[in-house]
DNA sequence: CAGTGAGCGAGCTTCCGCTTGACTT
């Protein structure tokens, strides 16, 4: 006895924590939550207060067996979970799960890690904030009640295993209505008058354009007319001064952001990347939604910046955190030693580690100025002045290190330099141009530019944005893919030495990547749901119960009556909805087949979504998959004819017939009872004979590399994690440094042994 | 693993938020 216990959620925090304690304190790491509602049943008894049955998670029997053994060791043990409602409730778990005496419980929590802060806190204990636990606990009920009752209703009403929740469906429903806006979209043309003009007695070129947009030919055509033999001349020039401030520091969101726009990164690989540098000690936690960072860092901060850019450019700012329902349990995003410029790891881990390094070091530094240029051209009896900007940095501040991107595809083009030239100068037109451009359709969402919107309106938390990008895909609601651009005419006009030509030209547009595209099943589980659960899938329903949340964290309201409130109604749909004996068959009619006269009807078939060559009771009916991307609620007639000409028989290799189709790992071409994937460029409908024999080939070759030995009934192969052994239908690992090649029969039994014996 | 779409029925699926490993053919 005598001994101290402090409990902390996270391991790599109680390392850090012990070395600050040091003697007579053992830091032990609960792992998060370590009780929670059953997870097959209910969990919630909602005849009786809503009492919730919390069961010990079946990972977290051994922590609680080792906690519980620790605490009975020591006198006094402190629980120093996060100080926001889901560690509040975490402590009460604690106390409750290891029985905790109060007499020797202490409350206690930090916001930085530093040891003074530490020192701190175990100088000022508290008792555990019921009010906050149960604001916690009401959280945790309503979510489990609308998942379990909603889910449910979708097994029996749309298809098994599907997924509803107060988070994920409306993640979805944003895709869905975004691909709605997308598909009602119609682009209005305009056209954009700019202009170079050579300056007298200079020889570099000022651009110039029209702020006026023309709506049509014939207006932006009269414009053209106007300027020739026009005398232009410079109005007015302006210049002012402008500041730019850097942006916070990083939150999870934040960085999930900027490392998708600078690095490419998904959000989970994020992720999974700042957990490394998290557990290496180089950053600070990484699941935060505060911009706070710690006086030692910003000490640190400024430390750096007045010796490495001298003091003109450190500026030590404090960021508020705007975002709705944050926590603030912890620091911003940060590198834990502000003067470790690089780290050792992998190529992620290092690119990561700068962008986090830049962005905390660019928050504490001063201010850019600019300055602005603005010159007027203008010319008598020409309507419209052309604007020319130019932009000077006065002093760099902290773009020395950092710029932020942004998610606007058609960024501002960089402005240059203007030259010496004055009010009344001449400004000689070398060439005038309008062009015909189009309004944008509404972008789909990113992986990243979702959880910005989630964040937004306060649905989801740190820890949740990347699991609930991987639930909505999981379901098949939604789905990360490309598209490609298509063609678009569009219509110039250019002035030059006094004569107006026409030119029509093409440009690709719509091309996008790694986007997040609705999925049919996304979209009428997302038409059901509205339809009955409109208040569920309101985009303003958790930040509403997210208010009664505060109101029982301040002890204005009682947990199980906002919860009643609620569920009342609720449960009263859920009820009415399952009895209804309705089962949403979604199909649209696409038209009709010119061949053989037979309808063509899109719907959800056993295996996914599907159109169908001729009616119901029709014997000689057809079908055909849709393929990936195409939706049954805007499906073309052409496109559906299309996918009925496969499988299709494109010529003969070695006496066996070659034919090509789409199949569930995409397309492919098969001869005989082989395979061979089409890959990305080919397409099934126009593969000839030519190229099918040359992939087959190639595939023949790859697949005789894949073999490198074979003992009786072992074979050793190459797989798309190096090489394995196979035996039967049982893959086997090789031990780390043991060549492929160096196993023989005997070696390969040994690890298919050992492999079993350990199982 | 490259097609499929009868009908019945037992048994299963599912939420959000807090945390890491274990494991991958």
């Amino acid at each position: 006895m005598g001994e101290n216990l402090v409990i902390v959620e996270s391991p790599a925090k109680a390392k850090t924590i012990e070395k600050f304690l040091g003697k007579g304190f053992t830091v032990k790491s609960s792992f998060g939550h370590i009780r929670d509602l059953s997870k097959k049943k209910l969990g919630v008894d909602t005849s009786n207060g809503f009492a919730p049955n919390y069961e010990i998670s079946a990972d977290k029997k051994k922590v609680v067996a080792e906690l519980t053994a620790e605490a009975n060791k020591s006198s006094i043990v402190w629980l120093a979970s996060d100080e926001d409602r889901e560690g509040e409730a975490i402590a009460w778990h604690l106390s409750e799960t290891l029985k905790l005496d109060s007499s020797k419980t202490r409350r206690i929590a930090f916001h930085e890690i530093t040891k003074s802060a530490i020192l701190a806190a175990i100088d000022s204990p508290r008792d555990i904030d019921m009010n906050l636990v149960n604001a916690q606990q009401a959280r945790r009920i309503l979510d489990r009640l609308v998942g379990f009752e909603l889910s449910p209703i979708l097994w029996k009403k749309v298809q098994p295993k599907l997924s509803a929740g107060r988070v994920q469906s409306v993640a979805v429903r944003l895709i869905v209505d975004r691909e709605r806006e997308i598909a009602a979209f119609k682009a209005t043309s305009f056209y954009k008058v700019e202009g170079s003009f050579i300056p007298e007695k200079l020889k570099s070129t000022v651009k110039g354009s029209v702020a006026k947009k023309f709506s049509d030919e014939s207006q932006a055509k009269a414009f053209l007319e106007s300027c020739i033999d026009a005398d232009f001349s410079i109005a007015s020039i302006e210049t002012k001064d402008a500041t730019r401030t850097p942006t916070a520091p990083f939150t999870t969101s934040s960085l999930q952001q900027e490392a998708a726009r600078k690095l490419g990164f998904s959000v989970s690989q994020t992720m999974t990347i700042a957990q490394r540098l998290y557990e290496a000690g180089l950053i600070t936690y990484m699941r935060t939604d505060s911009v706070n960072l710690s006086s030692l860092a910003l000490g640190a901060a400024k430390e750096f910046i007045t010796k490495e850019y001298g003091a003109a450019y450190s500026h030590t700012r404090n960021y508020k955190t705007k975002t709705k329902g944050a926590q603030e349990a912890h620091e911003a995003i940060r590198p834990t030693y502000i003067s470790n410029t690089t780290i050792e790891g992998n190529a992620g881990e290092k690119k990561l580690y700068s962008l986090i390094w830049k962005r905390t070091i660019a928050s504490q530094m001063a201010d850019a100025k600019l300055e602005k240029t603005t010159a007027t051209i203008s010319a008598a009896n020409v309507s419209e002045p052309f604007i020319a900007e130019s932009e000077k940095v006065v002093f760099d501040g902290f773009l020395k290190v950092y710029i932020e991107s942004t998610d606007d595809e058609l960024d501002a083009e960089e402005l240059g330099l203007m030259p010496a030239i004055k009010v009344g100068q001449k400004m000689n037109p070398k060439v005038i141009t309008a062009t015909e451009k189009f309004t944008s359709r509404p972008a789909r969402y990113t992986e990243a530019s979702l959880v910005k919107k989630l964040e937004e309106l306060g649905i989801g938390r740190p820890s949740t944005y990347a699991p609930t990008i991987s639930t909505i895909m999981k379901r098949d609601y939604v789905i990360k893919g490309d598209k490609k651009g298509e063609p678009r005419n569009f219509n110039t006009f250019t002035l030059k030495a006094g004569k107006i030509s026409e030119e029509a030209k093409t440009e690709i547009v719509g091309n996008e990547k790694g986007k997040l595209f609705a999925e049919n099943i996304g979209i009428i589980v997302t038409d059901y749901l509205s339809e009955n659960f409109d208040s569920i899938l309101d985009y303003g329903f958790t930040a509403k119960v997210e208010e009664d949340f505060d109101q029982i964290a301040c002890g204005n309201k009682v947990w199980n009556e906002v919860i009643r409130d609620f569920y009342t109604d609720f449960h009263q749909t859920v009820e009415d909805k399952l009895n209804d004996r309705t089962h949403t068959h979604v199909e649209r009619r696409i038209g009709v087949d010119p061949v053989s006269g037979k309808a063509l009807i899109a719907r959800i078939g056993r295996f996914g979504p599907l159109v169908q060559k001729g009616e119901n009771d029709d014997p000689d009916k057809q079908f055909a998959s849709l393929a990936k991307g195409q939706l049954i609620e805007n499906i073309t007639l052409e496109e559906a004819l299309k996918l009925f000409e496969l499988p299709r028989i494109v010529g003969s290799y070695q006496g066996q017939t070659i034919t090509a189709s789409i199949g569930r790992f995409g397309p492919y071409v098969k001869y005989g009872s082989s395979f061979v994937s089409l890959g990305k460029t080919l397409d099934p409908h126009s593969v000839t004979e030519e190229e099918a024999i040359a992939l087959i080939e190639e595939h023949k070759l790859k697949e005789s590399k894949k073999h490198i030995a074979t003992f009786g009934d072992i074979e050793v192969l190459n797989g798309r994690f190096g090489p394995y052994i196979k035996q039967g239908k049982n893959n086997y690992k090789i031990p780390k440094g043991t060549a492929a090649e160096s196993l023989n029969e005997e070696s390969c039994r040994e690890i298919i042994e050992k492999a079993t014996n350990t199982k």
